[in-house]
DNA sequence: CCAATAAAGGACAATTTTGTCTTATTTATT
DNA sequence: AATAAATAAGACAAAATTGTCCTTTATTGG
């Protein structure tokens, strides 16, 4: 469904957000061994989100990613998908036709878009926030 | 989504069921040109499909690939994709964590499983019968 | 039997994705 | 100012996916 630096990239966002609540300020390795993740990999999606403005970066001493309480709200799923993914998902045909559309659509193409629909609603309905306060009421998991 | 070598996958048993409904037996190579797709790589894919049982292979002068009747209501979308990329879509954690279950999910977990579910029905809900005839009816395309 | 035709299979090549390592840049602290 | 801690950036490496090519096997028709 998406790729593994998407995956990574959604727990390690969820990660910051989770610990921006509490006011803390988090770094690459400390990221990765939360979410469980390869590091450098790790700081690579980081650079991306950073430079899409998904999180907050801060270099030098005390430094690290963070995200303040309103952007929390503002970051819905798809906006770290597409950040990293780009519009893959959106776009496209289900069987990989170039031109695939209701006028000339593929024999899955109905059937596509009813779901890519519930998909594409879903990312843009889903908050960080959401996401990180189920960790933090302890439902929910980004390891293991 | 799928992988290329699903959707290719998906066009070639199409297209092959459509041509069994009209009593032709057709080769890697007419499949290829008429789904657009690389034939030594389509080659393989029809070998796996063959193997497993989705469709039927015929070796020597006139040989080629067919399916019949019956096959076309037997066969799902779910059979092929499973055939080709095994059980992905639908086991395994939409942000890639091993051990992600209702016990302990992670945070898309809920989300995911809805949409999933949905995507599974239609998989195997799909039969090769009902993709083809819309095709052969005019309805649908499998190239472009 | 022989030649031609078509799938099967295996080795290899190219590309993309995933992942690592090293160096540069920024900045807080002393 | 010097040092150390942190991200940024770029080159490189490994693995997976996609794709090609060549040889083998089966089968049909003359």
């Amino acid at each position: 469904m998406f790729s593994k630096a998407c995956e990574y990239g959604i727990r390690a966002a969820v990660y910051v957000a989770l610990q921006s609540l509490d006011g803390r300020r988090v770094s690459v390795n400390e990221i990765a061994e939360e979410i469980d993740s390869p590091i450098a990999f790790t700081a690579k999606i980081l650079q991306q989100l950073s430079r899409s403005k998904v999180i907050h970066s801060v270099k030098g001493p005390t430094g690290g990613f963070e995200l303040d309480r309103t952007e929390m709200d503002t970051v819905k799923l798809s906006t770290i998908v597409h950040a990293i993914d780009g519009d893959d998902i959106y776009v496209g045909c289900g069987l990989g036709l170039k031109e695939c559309n209701a006028q000339k659509p593929c024999p899955l193409h109905d059937k596509f878009v009813d779901i890519r629909t519930d998909l594409k609603n879903m990312l843009e309905n889903t908050s960080l926030y959401e996401l990180a306060t189920g960790l933090e009421v302890g439902l929910t998991y980004l390891k293991r």
